[in-house]
This record gives structure tokens, C-alpha cells and sequence, in this order.
DNA sequence: AATGAATGAGTATTCATTCAT
DNA sequence: GATGAATGAATACTCATTCAT
């Protein structure tokens, strides 16, 4: 139809991602959900996978919209909580994708969806440094690495949402809120001058 | 064959399962490397199910041998520390398996598979508390929520390692060592007393 | 090819289904015999039952072209008589389809496969008890249960040509068509007014 | 165990041949009910078809429990009456069996066990030829052919039950057993003297 | 008399992809 | 831009049977 078939195989293919994960995505689903034939999506996408690639930057540009609004705080401290805030909310809010992105390694799907997946998680990094770095230079952290720092932040969060998300640990979503909100606390204090 | 084909299966499937993920597991293919018929697998194994279930506990059985002989050391915050550094022994030097145990979570694998999974990960959740637990009776730590200061180790842990193992940072091993020290060391210096 | 691929795989399932019976009726074999790849059925029939209820329909099919010219009889005994006939030479010219629509039930054969057998039955009944209150009504028959009367009817062939298909009774197909008419005149005749 | 393992597995291939038909009488099944390996099977049965016959045997030989009672009625009509409702008890009774015995003709289940079937149901016209003969000897019945005349009884009754049995027609077993009466007392009036 | 191991053929079905139209 | 037809490889799994022990 008019709104674009490609939009539509796109949109389509995400929801069944997010659904069934890489292992059920599948040309014929797609085509089927999309109300085309399955040859049609050929016309648009080179093959399964460069769909599959399309899909995770999607996820990504949807994960943009909950990180980069922290930019919009007032300052340095306030950025990077909105930032970790906006991890949370992206990590509860669209675990599925969170998942997929952030978690999910299903290997082998090939050496360029991989590599997609880590030229868009280092974006996501170098903004975690900045929001480190300007909190050094404001003085509200001790100098120290922001790199490193930066990335113990990542890492937490990527290990407690791979545990809640994974469904390792129970709880609430207010629980895990509060449990973040503390082991959050737990590193900026002891990060602070 | 003498050497006990059941044996045999395992190591071929562990191999594939390592190389592959759990994606790629498949009788056939395991069939195939270990040089008999893909029947004979179910001879020795009821399921492509119970194949890769074993598979698992193989795997953590493995972990099992980096873990737990931190308990051998002399006082709660050395044997902690034996912890953490096997955790980096492992994740560095069966990567793969690190990552097919801690991070993967291939939504499609059947739920008996993802139950193994569970129960392993709360075995080491449970592990984690009891060494930070007894840090904090033996005062090198203050008092705190033994469970929240475990799960943020295990987080960091499995962060960074999902950081490292996913490829989406660079550096020599002895460079990750170094950083993972340093994280480690900014975590503990913010619990103690 | 031109002679419509879906026809042809019907056709060769018929075959198949007349020699081997439903446990023979196999994709793979059709598709053998159809001169495509197993698959390609697919593309034609939704499942293996879709084309085994497809493959039944088009034998009841077969058999309305027996049985309904019955109707352009000039009176309802002739009628009757004509569709006893049509019966007969519906069972001993397709004394296959016969055996396989009427008499066998192989139990595992998916429920929507007896269903279409079970409807397809009940056609026949209604058909048969038509006939006979048409008799009634006329006057040619005393009156009676007319179900009751049809459905003694439909055993008597049922149970006749089921003898007859399998074989636990010889004779050459005259001799049978002879022995056929004798039994449906006594039952007649212990109808008639 | 003691008690003839022979016996042991001849019965569980009963049970399973009953509720599965033969499409679901699998030596691997048999052998587990029994409690033996699968391969022990051979030492008693020739091949899965060996078996398979003498399950069928065993059939005919319970049918026989049922039928031939009928011998100790005091006069012909008796004897047929019980003879008659013989075959409706096991029928009914045995209901699964009557089909496997009387009603299958699971194509191709190989030459020998069609052989089987054709021979056994051959004892039971026999039988059915000298009731009817001695009712026409005794002078109950006119005289007429007893071979056709047991022909059309059989007829009756195996199209009656192949209807009943294959769910054709629905009704309690009290329904169908006064509709079987009344089928019979029709038939049989009309061979009265 | 019975077992465990193994086999090869068979089952239905799904998949990504290609090709002619 | 899109379709229908077809393919070949792959999936897990079942089966009857054989063989060495």
C-alpha cells in the first residue's frame, strides 16, 4: 500500500522480533503479517538478514528516545541520573528489545549483524563517558577514568537487567525500580568528592 | 567404541553448542562430528532437549571447578576475592561458555533448558551472598543488604563480562584483568567499613 | 506445467490413497510419484491432512456421480432401485474408494480427516431415507420407521460390500451382482404393502 | 517373568493394538509396556507381523467367547437368536475389536495378516451357514438358500456395527441394541415360514 | 533368553531463496 | 513492484530390524 511496504515490512518484522526473538524470525512470517508475499520482501531487502540488521537499528533509534532526553537536565549530576533513569525505564518499558539489543549475543547471526550491534552499543558508551567526564569536570565526582567509570555503570546496569530481564531474579517492577535506584546510590557515592 | 559414545555425544554437542549457541545445536550436526547416526544420539539421549540440558549442567559443572575452590581461602574477604577472580577466569578462559551460560537467553530454547539455567544462576546468586554475608559478620564490610550487595557484584560481573565476551570492547586480556581489578576494587572500597 | 500442478498431486494422493491406504499416504511419496519436490506440496495443500480430507472429497464426489442420478428415476421404487444399483457398481468399479469412504476408520487419522467421512456419511443417509419414505408415501412400502428402514438398508450394503471388498467372500463380480439382487429383494420384499 | 514372557508380550500388543490400531502398534511401545528391550521381542515373534497376527488371533479367539455359547440354546431359532446377540455383545462390549476384526482392512498390513482375517471370518460364516440351516431344517424358515441367507445376517450385523462402531450413527447402546432388534425381527420375519 | 548399540529409511514440516512472469 | 511456483537443505523424531555380546 501507499505508507510505504517497506515501513510496513519493517514494523512488522520488529514486532514478530520482539515477539519470537532472531530464532522465529522468518521470511514467510513477515510476509504473512505484512499482508505480502514472501518474494515481495526481496524487493526491499537484500535477504533475511539484512532485515534482521534493520530491525536492530530500529531498536536502537527507539532506545535513543529514551536515553538522549537526558540531555536535556540542567546539569551534569541530573544528566547522568536521567540517563540511568532512562536505562531503567527502556529496560521495563521495552525489556524485549532490551534483550535483543543489549543481551542477546544469538551468535552466529552473522559477523555484519554483530557488527551493528557493536557500533551502536559503543554510541551508547561514548555518550555514558561524556556524562561521566562533565561530571568530573563539575566537580561533583573525584577525578578519576571516566572511562572506566562510565563502563562500571554500563556494566551494571547491563548485569541487572540481564538478571531481571532474564528472569532470574522475581520482583516487582516498583522492586526492581527501588533495588536499581540503591545499587545506583551505592556507586555515585562512592564515586562522589 | 570404547571410549563410552554417550561421552562422546556430550563433548561433540558441547563443542557445537559453543561454537554455534544453542542455535545451532542440532542432532544432525552432532550426529555427524561424532561419527554415528543421528538415531544413535537418542539411544543415549531422549531429546534434543535433554542433550542440551546436559550440556548446560556440563557447563556449570566446569564453572563449578573456577568457583568454588575460592572457599579454600583463609578469611571471608580473601575468599571473596578468590570469587570474583574466578568469575574472571572463567568468563575469560571459557568465554563461550560464559556467555552461553550467563547471557544468552535464546527465548525459543524450551522451558526445561531455561529452568536449568535458573536454578544454576540462583545456585552462584547463593554462593555470592554467603561470601558477602560473611564479610559483613567479620566487620571487613559494614553492615548491609547482604542479597542487594551480592547482586550488584553479579551485576557488574556479568556486565562486564557481557561487555567483554560480546566483543564490544577491545583490549588484552591482562588490560581487562587490570580494569576488572580496578572496578572490583572501586565496588569494595565503597563497602567498607 | 501446464496441467495444474495442484490436480496433479490430488490425483497422484488418490492413487496412492486407493493403493495404500491412508498409512501409505505419504508427502514425500506424492511427490515422488507427482515428479516435484516434497515441499512444493506445500505450496497446494495446507498440510497432509488438508490434501488426505481433499483426496476423501473428491471420492464422495465420485461417488454422487453413482449415486444421484437415482433421482431421474420416473417413480420412487425405481428410484430405490437405482440407487441400490448405483450403489453396487460404485462399490464393485471403485471397490477401493468404496472400502476406503465406507468401511474403514483407521482411528488415528486427525479428527477433521473423520469428520469430513462422518458428513459425507450422514449425505448418503439422508439421501437413502428419502428414498425410502418416498416409498412410503407412495404406498409401496407399508408404513414404518423410514430412518430405521434406510439405515437397514445402508447395513445391508455396508455390511455386503464390506464382505465383498475384503475379500472374505469370493466370486465373480456377476455372480456377486446376482447374489446382491436376491438380498436386496427378500429385504424388499419383507418392506412391501 | 515366569509366567511366559511370550504371553506377556502377546497381551500388551492386545492393549495397544485396541487402543492405538495397527498404525500405533509399534514394537518399541510393545516392548516398553512389557517391560522388556525391544530387540527380546524377536525371540519370541518372527517380525512385527508375526505379531500382529497372532494379536489378531487372540481377537477372533475372544470373539469366539462370545459366539459360540450360542450352541447350548435348545431349538435352531434360539441358537440364532443367541448367536445374533452374541455378535451384537461383543460389538458392543468389545468394540474396538470388532472393528480391528471385522471392520479394518488397514490396506497392505501385509498379505499374511489379511490372510488371517479372511480365514477366521470364513469359521464364523460357517457357523452362521448352520444356524440358518437348522432353522430351515427344522422348518422355522422356509426353505431357501442358508448360504445367502447367512450372507445377508452377517450383512446386517457388520454394517450395523461398522455404522455404530465408526460413530456414523450416534445413540446409547440401549437404543442401538432395540433398533439392532427390531433390524433383526424384520429380517427374520421375512424368512419365516 | 535377553540386552545395548547402532542403522537406514522414513515421517511431516519449515526455511531462505530463486526464477519466470 | 509484486506474485506463484518450486527447490534443496534442514529440522526433530520414529520405526523395524540387525548384530555382537
Amino acid at each position: 500500500m501507499l505508507p510505504d511496504t517497506k515501513e510496513k515490512i519493517l514494523s512488522v518484522a520488529c514486532e514478530i522480533y520482539l515477539h519470537a526473538g532472531s530464532k522465529g524470525l522468518s521470511m514467510r512470517k513477515v510476509a504473512e503479517k505484512a499482508g505480502i508475499s514472501a518474494t515481495a520482501i526481496y524487493r526491499h531487502f537484500e535477504s533475511k538478514d539484512a532485515l534482521h540488521r534493520q530491525v536492530l537499528v530500529d531498536g536502537f533509534r527507539t532506545f535513543g528516545t529514551y536515553l538522549y532526553p537526558a540531555l536535556a537536565g540542567p546539569d551534569p549530576l541530573t544528566r547522568l541520573h536521567l540517563a540511568a533513569e532512562g536505562f531503567f525505564r527502556f529496560a521495563t518499558e521495552q525489556s524485549r528489545y532490551y534483550e535483543l539489543l543489549f543481551l542477546s549475543m544469538d551468535c552466529l547471526d552473522e559477523a555484519k549483524v554483530q557488527a551493528v550491534l557493536k557500533r551502536e552499543a559503543r554510541q551508547t558508551y561514548k555518550f555514558m563517558i561524556e556524562r561521566v567526564q562533565e561530571c568530573m569536570d563539575a566537580g561533583v565526582f573525584r577525578q578519576d577514568n571516566a572511562e572506566e567509570i562510565a563502563m562500571l555503570l554500563l556494566s551494571v546496569c547491563n548485569g541487572f537487567f540481564g538478571l531481571y530481564v532474564s528472569g532470574k531474579f522475581e520482583g516487582s517492577t516498583d522492586t526492581m525500580k527501588a533495588l536499581y535506584e540503591r545499587s545506583y546510590q551505592r556507586l555515585i557515592h562512592g564515586l562522589a568528592v
